[in-house]
DNA sequence: AACTAACCTTGATTTGAATCAACGAGTATT
DNA sequence: AATACTCGTTGATTCAAATCAAGGTTAGTT
């Protein structure tokens, strides 16, 4: 791994915080490869070897057998994947794949057991990870259990667009289908659908005209659609908090 | 909290390798409540307070809006819950209630957060728990995604059985149905289907008469289905360890 | 024991979503 | 430039699940 790749992944929640020497074993341990788009980087059922960090490109995870499977999630660029199996030491249970041309960093699992019992910040930034992925895993569940496929689809829309009103399309949309679980056709529905709601689509352009109807569409939930923050431990004390 | 509640908590995978020093400082802060059935112990939207314990009783979690409430999981006596909201010191994603009559064992949050950075031990365990409730609820996610209703109904029966062909019903089947990803009519109309698969259904009599059959129908994966046997660290190390 | 109130089941209907099938648009290939 | 291919869209149909609406059972109460 060269010096700047390192350093780039260092500004990593994960890696942030953590003893120089401590991130240097990571560091020297680990190492950065190039993939094309279309590769599968790890697959269900398989040992957990390696932690994996997107440094740049576009990672699908997904599970299921051959012709009935489903996108779980995407990991973008200074995102990690299968953390809770590298640390429990066992089989994953996602797939991943690359849908574009990427750089991954791979970390030795033994290395990361290793370094997070001898450096107690990163076993904190561990926690907060671990503990950010499982509240992350709640919001998907509750997202599919209680919306329509198009109220996915809608809030979807609303949390890609942040500030503004273009809606930028991180992957193909057969993939997006499969995220927000449902198919591709009941995707193209969902958009038509939407164009009664202040959307505007045309191929991978898509818009949002009438912000407002399309939240009265949506009907957002902070509990589900809301990113966290990333956590520092240890978070804001109270103003009057008490001494051990 | 008398001392047989606590060393009754003590055999908790989160506490069993603790510091004694540390068990006694969260036994000391904690306190055991009883509660009849039908209690909401924890809001959604609120900010977390204190861990909790089932120590005795059946407690539900779920998430949603007035009259469109979904059940994302029961917690049964020696489980804790929303430790990962404590931790991240922010709002709960699910409330809970009791569904029969409980004991539970609450612990301050910020007691939890202090004695984790205080010994590397309940770190450890901390981690370990966090790991094996995120990877829990992706295998959650897989089974919505992936299965129908009464597919999902015939796996929670064969993990439910065990080695034997009684199933116990742990609640109502309209809670079971919710946990499900099901209405209690679909739940009804599943039972039936599953009679025609080695399934016998009288009340709250449930039985397996052919387990092949069913199986058969279920089409358990151990990457869904499996309950996982808790971790403790470092996991089983391979044959040659290099050691720091 | 009779009454009440949940809970569960069953049937009919509607709605949401998946599937099947065809076509059009865009991209890459020859 | 023509071809082949993948991707996305649209329509028709089927299927799964939710909803609406009765009944029936059970348990708890008076």
């Amino acid at each position: 791994m060269r010096p700047d790749d390192a350093s780039e992944i260092r500004a990593l929640p994960l890696f942030r915080d953590i003893r120089e020497e401590t991130f240097a074993d990571l560091v020297t341990a680990g190492f950065l490869q190039r993939f094309p788009s279309g590769v599968t980087l790890i697959q269900e059922r398989e040992r957990a070897d390696f932690l994996h960090i997107v440094t740049d490109g576009l990672v699908e995870m997904y599970a299921g057998t051959e012709g009935e499977e489903t996108t779980l999630d995407l990991v973008q660029p200074l995102g990690t994947f299968i953390l809770a199996a590298v640390l429990k030491d066992q089989v994953y249970l996602q797939s991943a794949r690359t849908i574009e041309k990427s750089r991954i960093v791979m970390i030795p699992a033994e290395k990361v057991r290793q370094a997070m019992t001898q450096d107690a910040a990163f076993m904190t930034a561990i926690v907060m990870e671990l503990a950010g992925g499982y509240r992350q895993a709640i919001r998907d569940l509750k997202n599919l259990k209680l919306r329509t496929g198009t109220e996915r689809l809608a809030n979807w829309m609303l949390g890609q667009a942040g500030e503004g009103n273009r809606v930028p399309l991180p992957c193909e949309k057969r993939v997006l289908a499969s995220r927000l679980g449902m198919t591709p056709e009941n995707l193209s529905r969902g958009f038509a659908t939407l164009r009664a709601h202040g959307v505007v689509v045309s191929g991978s352009d898509i818009e949002i005209t009438h912000r407002d109807a399309l939240i009265r569409y949506a009907r957002p939930d902070p509990l589900i659609d809301q990113r966290e923050a990333d956590t520092r431990f240890p978070p804001a004390p109270g103003p009057a908090m008490a001494k051990a």
